[in-house]
DNA sequence: ATTGACAATTGGTTGGACCAACCGATAACC
DNA sequence: GGTTATCGGTTGGTCCAACCAATTGTCAAT
């Protein structure tokens, strides 16, 4: 179940370990192309010597590399960058963004994947909801429409929204689905889209509550209908980066 | 691009490393609920113990737990078992399979999720196709064809079909999800669900014929069509695990 | 030209030591 | 009595130095 959040005016200290760094430079320099795939990283014996860290944290680095499916390490021979379309989904949001650059063709083949996947969750969800699911929908709308709160706490209450949605079609994959997708939504690059387009949260106020009483009258076509118009107003967001990034390109 | 490989009638010798067989059981450990959300893992020394290995390379486990999103690592506090929605999707052929026993309804969560996903990328896949990558489908149609062929290397010309489609999407994000689908399909429980149907390859025949001969015809709306029939017949062998572990508890 | 043994390279594992964050218990304080 | 400050034990994070094991290329023997 989601549960509103406090508000989230300040960012955690950032208080990383040292492989997290060493990883997260190596991962960005893979995005980047500065390794290829099918080229192998230096030695670990070398890597560590340059990022200056002992051989096991420049170990772990290079085990979260693994785990992201950008390297493959083999005894004896190296570490081979592989295939960017063999990584794992978790390496999205740093393909998107990274080394403050967004790659706006891989925002608009997210979205390409998304619309059509929550449009089918939502297919789902008003089918199945349980009572007590719609009670939580009510409190996240009152959220969402409180202008007391901090923007970012009401952007979050929509990202619940989603979770809650899946939540609703009682199937596990859905659920871990959409919360991969909040969590990218609650992304960096994402985080600074909205500041730059200065949106409101509150746009997506009418599909909501068109939805909670389309759900009250047992309406289910309407409320289907009015909650892929609110997943559509949440895919606008990121296409609008695009839009937003030839702005800034422009003035 | 997907090109045919050789006949696998052998299996790797599956020469693990230490942490990755440690990871293995700690992970199934978890998927079981021995370890249940909110739970701490034992501490670092005292695991290293158990398994007998020495504590960095039960430290090296725990880094592929925290990748695949399973626990939460915070120094002084120790290890926490994560809800399994927040998991990695990664995950998800274990959820399906460990222990030697299935998880039917994670089976029907997954096939739910993939098939409506799929189809929508059949739509892209015959938009957007290139000639080459048509010659590729005929030289995938040949292998699944081979009845000289062993059934797995017939088999995994089909899964080649479903990444080859994604190919034809031009779009990254797609290839992505159908390569993680696709190794999903390669997956031990998948392997064990085609051996115990004794399904042939070659029932998906007609459907990339007709395929090919629609895009030939230049006729989208048929290649479509089978194109997802293709896809649902794919989605079938998923389904039959079901069915088959029901005769298999029946008889 | 082929094969086989060897050696260099590179990742895998070990043991032990120390640092740093967390948290609960205890003590000091108001 | 209740609150706050402090301290120490527990636990993860990093480092070091050495050795094991797989891979690959080299080179000699056939």
């Amino acid at each position: 179940m989601a549960t509103p959040r406090r508000p989230a005016a300040f960012r955690p200290p950032a208080r990383r370990r040292l492989h997290e760094s060493v990883a997260e430079q190596l991962r960005d320099a893979i995005l980047d192309g500065r390794f290829r795939a099918g080229e192998k990283l230096p030695p670990e014996r070398e890597l560590a010597a340059e990022f200056e860290v002992n051989r096991t944290s420049l170990r772990e680095a290079i085990k979260v590399l693994e785990g992201l499916g950008l390297v493959r390490v083999r005894q004896g021979d190296g570490a081979t960058v592989r295939p960017l379309t063999e990584a794992s989904l978790s390496v999205l949001p740093f393909m998107i963004h990274h080394d403050g650059r967004t790659d706006v063709q891989a925002v608009a083949d997210v979205t390409e994947v998304l619309m059509p996947l929550f449009f089918e969750m939502a297919r789902l969800a008003v089918e199945r909801y349980r009572p007590a699911q719609l009670a939580a929908l009510r409190a996240l709308r009152a959220v969402v429409a409180d202008a007391a709160l901090a923007r970012e706490a009401r952007f979050e209450a929509v990202r619940q929204v989603l979770e809650l949605v899946s939540d609703m079609t009682a199937n596990r994959v859905w659920q871990m689905l959409a919360r991969k997708t909040a969590a990218f939504l609650r992304s960096e690059p994402m985080r600074q889209a909205r500041h730059d387009l200065r949106r409101d949260p509150g746009h997506s106020l009418p599909t909501i509550d068109r939805c909670l009483a389309a759900l009250d009258a047992r309406r289910p076509e309407d409320a289907l209908a009015a909650l892929r118009e609110f997943i559509a107003g949440v895919g606008d967001v990121i296409l609008d980066m695009r839009g937003a990034r030839r702005r800034r390109a422009a003035s």
